[in-house]
DNA sequence: ACATCAAATTAGCATATACTAATGCATTAG
DNA sequence: CTAATGCATTAGTATATGCTAATTTGATGT
């Protein structure tokens, strides 16, 4: 191990395959709860649970209790590490900015 | 496992915090030797090539062998499935763009 | 030819990780 | 109060990973 920076977890965090697949569904919605990620994850209710504990520890995700139920939502400030990260080798991705470039248009416009 | 699409192999090859700083030597270089690479890396010349073998099959680095020394290169299209798997969230980090804005412009003026 | 050097590869080991099954802990329902 | 529900946590296990030390492979130098 050379440094323990955010980047570290960000990166740790996303570098697995089903976690991946977890976070990318808490993204896709504005909230939802353990169960209904458990549905169709191919794995337990439990791993599900050390996933998103993984998640949130790398300020990917955060929960809101309600009753029994804690709903999961994404927190877009966490990909933010990694969004730097990829900000210093910007150089090399510049042939793939248009789709960056119309967004910028976007906010431009707001 | 879920998947096995590149960007898994990216993810996978950059979560590690010592290649990730082998990589960025690449980077921050034009060529860089193996031996180079190893010294001041704090792990054996074995434990680099592995690392390099990783980022070579993540298609972040190439190699240019020359006599016995191997002189490796960052790849930068290699970059490109992280570039677009960030894109997709791309909603996420507008607030984080100032850095893209202006690297934008430099574009524009070449 | 032989020794030396650079890098890759291998075997072995220790640790980390992803998972399941089982259990624990609140909260809600009857 | 008791049972059931939703999620977290734990123990245990199998596999993956990162490392070293040693060896192999290939190229250069004497």
């Amino acid at each position: 191990m050379i440094q323990a920076a955010p980047i570290d977890a960000v990166m740790r965090a996303l570098a697995d395959p089903t976690r991946r697949a977890v976070f990318q569904r808490v993204v896709s919605t504005d909230e939802i709860t353990v169960a209904d990620l458990t549905h169709g994850s191919g794995v337990t209710q439990g791993a599900i649970s050390q996933h998103l504990k993984t998640l949130k520890l790398a300020g990917l995700v955060a929960e809101r209790p309600e009753g029994r139920k804690v709903y999961y939502r994404a927190e877009p400030e966490g990909l933010a590490p990694l969004a730097d990260w990829m900000n210093h080798y910007s150089v090399f991705w510049k042939d793939r900015f248009s789709n960056l470039r119309e967004l910028l248009k976007e906010i431009d416009h707001d």
